[in-house]
RNA sequence: GCCCCUGUAGUUAAAUGGAUAUAAUAGACCCCUCCUAAGGGUUAGUUACAGGUUCGAUUCCUGUCAGGGGUGCCA
């Protein structure tokens, strides 16, 4: 059940009838059914005139005046305005309707079915397992959980998938770094060098090594050793991932390993299969890539002239597995600003392997910028090292976190403002909204307690307050901005339309009344704060941000 | 140099090519004998610059200027 779209698909097929009856034979443009921004233009508006004004060579308002003498809609009135727009004004019972629609649904109001269980490969911040989860990761952790969860709603059956480095250069660099302090730990003299990793995870891992096996590793071959010690400390690692991801409400479904595609021989096929479709040539002992064909500013190395595969190639190895080999519909990943470059090279690849390039979705996220009191941070004031996933969740509650992370678009650098996420005043958008939503139930609560009054199912309800029609756009907009976010991949509309559905809800609860009001005002304006809560409430269980019954 | 992102009130942002460009915040003032003042109201203030596309441009295109990111046989 969705008014919106049910009133203009109505819309759309009264003007459609009016403009062919017009027409005369000549092709006419599409024309839009829409919502005004400003509802005295109407609850919905059309410019079927001013688009068809050239083809039909005549003045949009007499076109207009064609179409709407050729109208017969009973529940709406009409009227022409502006330039030519055809704009349509609802009756008392669209209001009702809408709210007893919010009521009806509950839980499921807003779902929909537009993705027709497509199957979603959803993979997002798959950090190195070789150290802590920066800010970066954060913000791609809010943003991809977020997105899988709108999809989900939208009728996408969606899996959520953190790709695991646990192979190549990466891993060789954390095997480096743990045998140097492994040996720096027993006495050895040697520097740590400067591609090493120098964090102190590094040296905690290898306080707890020694003091369980000592010395023992000291007279392994150096290659055994490492080994020994990344197959000791990179398991505790991804434990490391899983957990704080788990704090900031984050569960996979799976956790992809790298080393799965080089031990079942997919990365060396990779190579084969896009050398047979003459998508490589050898240069210098290496072999490229031709990515120049899909806009890339030069080729890519696939395998160096040492005969090492580049990343390139278990990168496309994985995305050919999920495409093709586990055949999902869609793939999504979500990437850092520094990833750009990678779209091209990856598009190439797949279409060289004869996929379709626009089932890879690729969503690059801007820089954040962590800032308190106008300034730029940097470190963690408790720790004074960089600030990590973890160390941020220490300073800040995981609702605002995931609240704030989803308040841009992700294709806009977003500053953070530590001071504001903290805040626990209305200038804080996360508690703006709790805000409404315990007022909700506290009105329920209340007028249930004092003054014995329940919310009747069937009651006829009554709006007339401009505050209450308001509040109903409002919560009638739910199923389009969802279905609006799963077809733009973008969270962050929804953070937006939740904030200002409170806003709506606070001038409607300023304004009117339910205690003491005449029993057919009380009911109306009951089921309205009703649907309300189940409005907001939805929107914050798809963010996984609480939704408080007090505060 | 080349590629990507962004230029909108003092600040942070909104606006499938639509009507008088929205909000929040900072400032000034007002509203609790009233379901939660963690709220509401009043007030003032904005599309970087120059062209183009069209009924109409914050939105699309070109150029200029400014800020951020990238530009490895690193990942």
């Amino acid at each position: 059940m969705n008014i919106t779209q049910d009133t203009k698909q109505q819309i759309s097929e009264i003007i459609s009838a009016a403009m062919s009856d017009i027409a005369e034979g000549v092709e006419l443009p599409a024309f839009a059914v829409e919502v005004p921004a400003n509802a005295v233009n109407g609850d919905f508006s059309c410019n079927a005139a001013l688009v068809s004004a050239k083809a039909l060579k005549r003045k949009p308002r007499d076109i207009a005046q064609a179409i709407v003498s050729r109208l017969n809609t009973s529940s709406m009135t009409v009227e022409i305005a502006g330039p030519g727009f055809i704009n349509f004004f609802v009756g008392q019972e669209w209001f009702e309707r809408a709210v007893s629609g919010v009521l009806a649904a509950e839980g499921d109001y807003g779902r929909s079915n537009i993705g027709e269980g497509k199957r979603v490969l959803l993979e997002f911040v798959s950090a190195n397992p070789t150290g802590p989860m920066h800010i970066g990761n954060a913000r791609g952790g809010a943003i991809g959980d977020c997105l899988a969860a709108i999809l989900q709603f939208a009728g996408y059956t969606v899996e959520r998938e953190f790709y695991v480095n646990d192979a190549g250069n990466q891993i060789a660099k954390l095997g480096l770094s743990l045998d140097i302090r492994y040996r720096q730990a027993l006495g050895g003299k040697l520097e740590i060098p400067e591609e090493a990793y120098h964090g102190d995870d590094i040296i905690h891992h290898i306080e707890n090594f020694v003091k369980t096996y000592g010395e023992k590793y000291l007279n392994f071959s150096e290659n055994d050793r490492k080994a020994a010690l990344v197959d000791y400390a990179l398991p505790l690692n991804i434990a490391t991932l899983e957990r704080d991801l788990k704090k900031y409400r984050i569960e996979y479904d799976n956790w992809f390993r790298e080393s799965a595609l080089h031990e079942g021989g997919q990365v060396d096929e990779i190579v084969r299969l896009l050398d047979e479709k003459g998508a490589t040539y050898e240069e210098n002992g290496a072999i490229f890539l031709k990515t120049t064909a899909f806009g890339d500013e030069k080729d890519r190395v696939l395998v160096r002239s040492n005969g090492v595969p580049t990343y390139l190639v278990p990168d496309i190895a994985y995305h050919y597995n999920k495409l093709v080999t586990r055949g999902f519909d869609i793939a999504i990943d979500i990437f850092g600003a520094d990833h750009h470059g990678y779209v091209p090279r990856m598009n190439a690849a797949l279409a060289a392997l004869g996929v379709d390039t626009s089932r890879l979705k690729m969503l690059i996220m801007q820089m954040v910028r962590l800032v308190r009191a106008g300034e730029t941070v940097k470190l963690s004031k408790r720790s004074g090292k960089a600030i990590t996933l973890s160390t941020l969740l220490d300073e800040v509650p995981v609702d605002a976190a995931r609240f704030f992370f989803n308040l841009r678009d992700a294709n806009t650098h977003l500053d953070f403002d530590l001071d504001l996420a903290i805040e626990e005043t209305s200038q804080n958008p996360v508690y703006y909204v709790q805000y409404a939503h315990a007022r909700t139930c506290n009105i329920l609560k209340r007028l249930l307690e004092e003054d014995g009054l329940t919310l009747k199912s069937g009651y006829p309800l009554k709006y007339t307050h401009e505050a209450e029609l308001v509040l109903i756009r409002k919560l009638s907009a739910l199923p389009e901005e969802i279905t609006e976010a799963a077809r733009a991949f973008d969270p962050s509309r929804l953070t937006r339309y939740v904030t200002e559905v409170a806003a709506a809800f606070h001038k409607f609860y300023d304004a009117c009344r339910v205690k003491g009001e005449d029993e057919a005002v009380a009911q109306s304006r009951l089921a309205l704060v009703a649907a309300t809560g189940v409005v907001i409430r939805n929107a914050l269980a798809i963010m996984k941000v609480d939704a408080p019954e007090r505060m």
